[in-house]
Formats: C-alpha cells, structure tokens, sequence
DNA sequence: GTTCGATGTATCGGCGCGATATAACTCTTA
DNA sequence: TAAGAGTTATATCGCGCCGATACATCGAAC
C-alpha cells in the first residue's frame, strides 16, 4: 500500500550519497532537477520530521564538525529501513514513475537504477507521451471548425512539445538499448 | 486589491461568449489548455459558488431549452461586474500574466485581449524565460565537475525546451509586431 | 433489457505552495 | 568596528487545488 511518494523518494535519493540537512537537501535537488520548481520549506520541514517517525531517516549527530559552535543545523543520514525503501523503489517501475513530477525524480536517478529499469521507465514515459500526443492530435483536429488562432497555436505549440520530448525519449531509449546488448556503458547521450 | 486569480480569470473568459454549465465549461477549458491538465471539478464547482456570492456570474434559468424536463444543469452567465472584471482583467498586463499557468490561459483569450497588451504579455513572458535560460544555464556550468550523466542531460533537455519557447514567443512577437505596424490583421503564426 | 460510457453536480481529505517569522553567520564598506 | 545586505538555516500556518469518490440520468450498443 504505502508506495512512496515523490517528495519521499527525492529526499531519500538525495540522503543516499551522504547525511545532509535540510537546506542542502533542497538545494541538490533545485539542482538536480531545475532552479525553478524546486520544492518548497512548507513541504520540506515537515516530510523531514514524518520520514524520522517512520523510521526512514534519522538525526545525523556524529557528522558535525567541531570547528566551532556551528549555527543550528540538523543533518539527517538514511536509516537501514530508508535505505531498504529507496533500494526497492529504485528497482520498481509502476506507472506512477512516468508521471510528470515523478519520472524527473526517477531519471535524476538514473545513476543508481539498473538498466532494465531504466529502460521500462524510459518506455513507459514514452507511451504516455504518446497518448498525449494523439490527445492533443485528436482535439485540434476538432476544433478544424472553430477559428481562434490564438486557441490553435496554444495548442500547436503544446503539440511540439510533447513531440520533442518523444524524439527525446527515443534518442535515451537508443542509447540504452545499444548499452545493453553491447557492455554495460553508461548511456552517452548528447 | 482583489486581483483575479486565474481559475476565476480563466471561468470569466469562458462564459463570456455565452451561458454554459459547469460541466461544459470544464470541457471547453480542456479543449482550450489542453487535454490534459485540466481543471478539477474540486477547484470548478466551489469557485462557481464562490463567484456567485461575489456577484460575478448569476444562475441562468432563462436559457434552458424546454423540449422535456432536462437533466439536472445549472448553467451560469456573466453579471455586469463579471463582464467588467473580465473587461479590465483583459486589458492588464501585470507581471502575473507570465506565470506558467496564467500565461497560457490570458494567451488562450488573446482573440479578445488588445494587441498592445498581447504584446506586452507576449514580452513578459519572453524575459521570463530569458531570466531562466540564464538560470538553468548557471546550474549547468555549476554542476560540471559532477560527473552524473543522466542530471547533466535532464537540465540539458529543460534548457532545450525553454529556448522552444523562446523562439515561438520571438516567432509570435514579430507577427505582433508586423500586424500593429500594419492594419490590424490577426497575427498569422504558423 | 441491460450494460457501458458520457453527462452532470457535488463534497471531502489532504498535500504542497507561498508567505512569513526568526536568527545567526559572512562579507563588504565606510 | 559597526552597520547593512545577502546567505544560510529551521519552522509554521493558511489556503487553494487536486484526486478520489459518490450519486444520478441519458443515449446507444448488444
């Protein structure tokens, strides 16, 4: 029942390289997957302390540096649980991770996922991206008789959009075949 | 004060080309926006009541065909406050309307919006997405000595689609542009 | 004649965002 | 050395919107 969420799953991926706090957690992950749309404090803080109770993560206490009186900071390292949950997850492949917040999360992680389920997240990503296609395709098509130019460009747009996208996917889908069958190379795509 | 948020914007616009109920107005919304991203019945039906109170849309009981008793639909009209609202909300241009979300709906009703406001959105939104091609592009630099791939080529493929948009709003602004000199034709983007 | 998909209104829980408060550290500059 | 700005850092609170769900009717297919 309790698939991880997306916010879950980030924070834990982010953890699994080292203990961070929250701040530095939120800034990776601005990194990782844009500037903007990075998550917000309101979300962070409190997903911090509900993962501390289910035992997911824990306080970090050994890690500070004696320097000096360090400003407040509260580092927070993977527990065995945590890192158990990210392990399975990163292994899965359920339709929820080619939804559009999710499949960014999982392809930041791309690093730490085996092929075959990169490969199933990439394709799944890809199918969806198709039925957006033809939805798009679908009503354009029947708008033929409206003439709002401005409605139908919106929508031209949106339509190459998602069709970059695709070319995207394909392009990574490529690689990750050829990576496969050949040795186990991390996919070269640029 | 009370500037209008753009679900109630994007129901104003909606009703103004005449009397709908809620579930057609999502339908057309969608048709408009998009398929996908929709808007939620969750957010549709309370803002409709909530507008009612405000006085911006009245129950239309006038229009109802009487052919047999029809199924249970409340269709809704504009006020004269909701058409002056909408009236004054279509010919601002403030810096809200380059929001993601509001963007597409205030371009979604260009047709009614004049062209030196067009173009002043146009513009906006332009610079908006200047300021996060330079964003993404300092991340990018940013992160080049981490040696993760598959992060690399996620910013790679944000940047790619953000400078898609920028050269589609190049591609309108200069239509823009070109019509305004000119007579008053319709921009012809294609 | 009944099952299925579309039409139609409605509510509820909950999650995440944006705004805001607070405060200590750091770097500049007068 | 002290003011000021900018960054680092944690935290909470209200509110808006989404997703799920419920319920009911209609038209068409089978």
């Amino acid at each position: 029942m309790g698939r991880t969420d997306v916010l879950t799953l980030a924070i834990l991926g982010t953890l699994a390289e080292k203990p961070l706090h929250g701040y530095e957690i939120r800034k990776r992950l601005g990194a990782s997957l844009g500037p903007f749309r990075a998550l917000s404090y309101g979300s962070l803080y409190p997903a911090l302390k509900r993962m501390v109770t289910e035992g997911l993560i824990e306080v970090d206490d050994e890690g500070v540096e004696p320097t000096i009186n360090r400003r407040s900071r509260i580092a927070y390292r993977l527990t065995d649980a945590g890192t158990a949950q990210l392990t399975e997850e990163l292994a899965s492949s359920g339709a929820s991770s080619w939804d559009d917040d999710a499949f960014d999360v999982r392809f930041a992680m791309f690093e730490r996922t085996d092929s075959a389920t990169r490969l199933r997240i990439l394709e799944g990503r890809r199918s969806r991206m198709s039925e957006r296609l033809e939805e798009i395709s679908q009503g354009l098509k029947a708008m033929r008789e409206r003439h709002d130019l401005y409605t139908a460009e919106l929508q031209r747009h949106g339509l190459e959009r998602v069709e970059r996208e695709v070319e995207w996917l394909d392009r990574l889908i490529d690689n990750e075949r050829s990576a496969t069958s050949g040795k186990d190379d991390p996919a070269d795509a640029g």
